[in-house]
DNA sequence: TAAAACTTTGCAACCGGGTTGCATGTATTT
DNA sequence: AAATACATGCAACCCGGTTGCAAAGTTTTA
C-alpha cells in the first residue's frame, strides 16, 4: 500500500512524491533488479529524465544499489533494510543468461578476499551469471 | 616484441593482423583493463570500428574478458595464460576510484558461494572497488 | 600467375541509453 | 499572498556502441 511506500521513502530522506512512490512500487513489484530502460517501458507514460534523476535521488540516498551488467547496462535493486551500502558491505547477485532478470541474493555471505597490502576497500560487487530457477524447470 | 604477440593471438586461433597487434599490445603494455574508448584514445590513428571488432574478436576466443563498471562502460583484460574463461571460472578485479584503473587480481582465489537450489551457475564477476596502491601513498 | 573468394580495415552513418537546460508546475516557507 | 525551493516534463544533446558498405589486403583455386 502506499503508506508503505512513502515510511520507506521517508526513512531515507526522501520525500514521497508521486513519481517516486511510482518508481519504488516498480522495482520492488517486479522483486528484480532493473534498468532505467526497463522501468521506463513499465512505466508507459513517465518521462525517462524523470525515472532517472529519481534512480539517482535513490542511489544517492542509499534505497537502491546499482548492479552493472556486461553489456553496459546498469540495473537497480532496491536494498533490503538490512543494507546499508556501506563500505564493506558485499552485494551478491545472480542475473539469468535465459531471461535476463537480476536476482538479489542478500541472505548468501560471501567473504571480500584479503588483498595484497596496499589496496584500501571500499565496497564490492559479486555477480554470478546462469540459469535461474524459474528457467531451469 | 612482435613475435609475442603473434604467438599469442595465433595460440588462441586469432589471425595476427596489424590492428590485432596493436591493440593486444596496448592492452598488455597498459597492465590495466580498458574501455573501447580508452584504447581508442591511446591509439589516435585507429578507427573505433576496428578496435570495437578486434575487441569482440578477442573476446570471443577468450583472449580478454570483459569487466562490467557501475557507469554502464565495459573494459578488457588480457586473459593470463592459465585463465580459460571457462564456466566456473571466476575473474577478481580491482577498480580504483582515484585513478579509475581495473587490475587484475588474478592470484587471489575466491570461492563462488553456494547458492539456493535451482540456479546453475555459469560464471562470476568479482569487482572490488577501492584505492589501489599508488594511488594510496 | 591471374582470377575468384574471403577477410580485414576505414569511413560514415545510425542507434539508443544516459544526461542536461530550461520552463512549468507543485509544494514549502515567510 | 508572495517568495523560495523543489519536482516534473519536454526537448535537445552527447557519446559510446554498432552496422552497412566499399576499399584494401590476404588466401585459395584453377
Amino acid at each position: 500500500m502506499t503508506n508503505h511506500l512513502e515510511q520507506k521513502l521517508l526513512s531515507k530522506n526522501i520525500k514521497p512524491t508521486p513519481v517516486r512512490k511510482l518508481v519504488l512500487k516498480k522495482l520492488l513489484d517486479e522483486r528484480v533488479a532493473m534498468s532505467l530502460v526497463e522501468i521506463e517501458r513499465k512505466l508507459e507514460r513517465m518521462d525517462r529524465s524523470s525515472i532517472y534523476r529519481t534512480l539517482r535521488t535513490f542511489e544517492e540516498n542509499y534505497l537502491v544499489h546499482a548492479i552493472p551488467d556486461r553489456n553496459g547496462t546498469v540495473r537497480y535493486a532496491v536494498c533490503d533494510d538490512a543494507c546499508t551500502c556501506e563500505p564493506r558491505h558485499l552485494h551478491l547477485h545472480f542475473l539469468c543468461l535465459q531471461c535476463n532478470k537480476t536476482y538479489c541474493l542478500t541472505d548468501n555471505p560471501v567473504q571480500i578476499p584479503d588483498l595484497p597490502p596496499g589496496y584500501e576497500v571500499r565496497s564490492a560487487d559479486f555477480l554470478i551469471k546462469g540459469i535461474c530457477p524459474s528457467c531451469n524447470k
